[in-house]
DNA sequence: CCAATAAATGTAACCGATTGCATAATTTTT
DNA sequence: AAAAATTATGCAATCGGTTACATTTATTGG
């Protein structure tokens, strides 16, 4: 069942006649060796059908090409595009992933931080889970000079460089936007405020209600979980309200969905009585009826641009000092969701 | 930087004044050792902060405890719950896994293939590329006795067990549904059928239509990628069809709710013109209006199964020759994009 | 043609955990 | 108390690739 063995430098060496320390070098192209040579090994361990073994060289190297990753969930659009943009990048470099989930909750983010951290990833790359408020799991990879690389969902952190968008200036445009729609009661829905994304987005909404000169209602902020369920709620409850909103800027996409769904069964109309705008440009928000206005929130090139640091900083190029943040570029889109209101 | 070094099991018995044996064996609770030596060592090592090596133990182990995972694309819905799955069973077991995608390509699937060998990965688990037709990128594996199950995307292979749903019912579940509520022309909206999932469903198609006194015609089975644009683009061809369908069954409910979408656009009313029948449950298939209806895919559960299967084989428990395919439970859910017809 | 230099290859230690086979320490048996 | 049987620990080789340093071979210059 198990197949014939593997074969290692030492059986090149013997057929050919050599030292496995010459091989060795062969095998990688080191100018030492004659190239006449460093043919006949390449050739005889293609026949041969030699693999290198890893362990053996990641033993010796101290090193793993591994990269470790922590999410807090994978079932999401933007995340698999982070990954996917992450996995373009390092593949390239010759890294593997090892790739974990937090389900939104600190312990097992730690749980992941600390099974990577065993696995001696070479780097990781990481968004918190929803309630991380402490990070000293990630300590260990500061004492031993991991590099760390956060994305979209980061926490201050002197070590480690984040990269992300300015959520206070999406929330901004998103506010503004409804207000310059005409909209004067704007809700904003959003989640646990002592995250990074939600607290920005809160901040830029505030920002634009003043330059708009619109008061701020603290009544007018929902927080919730943004799950399928609290939507439905959500839209239960702002219907019922006898003082509507009459524009709503909700903290993503998915939510935004389901909640304007929700209304419409409700019989109220979007966007004339209250318009909407989201957060991330799902496929989703294309196939509402209206379609949803939101801010584009790319990914992939965060995942990209992630890994492209955690690389840079791999080979010495950078490190976590020199390059603190990266800021991705976000924008808002505009559809039916938000649009004609009276003004 | 790179601070202090990393504690080996050398440092442990030079400390107790015991062997590296003694500390090998009383880390893993073997009987021969002492208990109390046994707890000497597991508190020395906790204090010194000792962490395994796992390349040392799997160079001499020929063991990786790692996974390898390839799946056609990321950034899909029903795939992330099916990884979500998997992780959660081997999360568990202690296995790691390594997470290759393959853009629906053949090239990078063989690729990634390679590269999981080449990486040692202990069980492989699969879904298959768009393009894939032959196997033989797998051979190394089955040479070797590495196991490999398939999951959804799957191929005859007499190596290897595969996990999917009875794709040929629910093709059969979906068009007799249309058909029962008074469908008399159905189209069936899918992608390249070499794959079996859709050739299933296509034969299920085709089965409902006979049982239903339904002619087939060759020019309502529509093959495309199933991309956003060819949603647009296959809406506007229906629409100006002069004979149009009465119920659609598409293969997906990301193409569904987009074509759905485009045809309510052109003026074509959902379900009263055309009913639409979906496929996975995605959460998009919520959002809709009508809401459409849809075949459940319980992608989590599959990846749940498709990792337990593979655990078993790895512990020698079952073989790919005694379990060849494992088939998850499938359901029609019934929602407003194919209800009330006229009978 | 020999010394000096450069080029090519080899030797052997190392990375850290594992384990078959001793050996040592302890307990039981006679 | 000595022999036998248990129990606990140590020795040393092994996994396979890497590399500093040593050694051999080839090339160049005088």
């Amino acid at each position: 069942m198990t197949g014939k063995k593997d074969i290692t430098i030492y059986d090149i060496a013997r057929v050919l006649g050599l030292s496995p320390a010459t091989v060795s070098r062969g095998l990688k192209d080191h100018p030492a060796i004659n190239i006449k040579t460093r043919k006949r090994i390449m050739d005889t361990a293609r026949e041969m059908g030699y693999r290198s073994n890893s362990f053996a060289s990641n033993l010796r190297m101290q090193k793993t090409n591994t990269i470790g990753i922590i999410v807090h969930e994978l079932k999401s659009q933007f995340i698999s595009s982070v990954l996917a943009g992450i996995e373009k990048v390092t593949t390239e470099a010759g890294y593997d992933l090892i790739i974990g989930h937090s389900s939104e909750t600190y312990r097992k983010e730690a749980a992941n931080a600390h099974n990577l951290f065993h696995k001696r990833v070479d780097g990781l790359i990481a968004s918190l889970a929803f309630d991380t408020k402490d990070m000293d799991h990630f300590d260990p990879f500061v004492k031993k000079g991991i590099p760390i690389v956060f994305f979209d969902r980061v926490e201050d952190f002197p070590y480690g460089t984040r990269v992300i968008i300015d959520n206070t200036r999406a929330g901004y445009e998103a506010t503004a936007h409804l207000a310059a729609q005409g909209c004067r009661r704007i809700a904003h829905i959003t989640a646990n405020l002592a995250r990074n994304v939600y607290a920005g987005r809160l901040k830029g909404y505030q920002q634009a209600l003043a330059d708009y000169n619109l008061p701020f209602d603290p009544d007018l902020v929902l927080v919730n979980d943004l799950s399928e369920s609290a939507a439905i709620r959500t839209a239960k409850q702002v219907t019922a309200m006898n003082n509507r909103p009459d524009g709503v800027f909700a903290t993503n996409d998915f939510f935004a969905a389901v909640f304007l769904q929700s209304l419409k069964e409700e019989g109220i109309k979007i966007p004339e009585d209250i318009a909407i705008v989201g957060f991330n440009n799902d496929a989703i928000s294309r196939v509402m009826q209206p379609k949803l206005s939101t801010i584009n929130y790319p990914g992939e090139e965060m995942g990209e641009q992630a890994a492209r640091s955690l690389l840079d900083q791999l080979a010495g190029l950078t490190s976590a000092r020199t390059t603190d943040t990266i800021i991705i570029r976000s924008e808002l889109i505009i559809r039916e969701s938000s649009l004609h209101r009276k003004v």
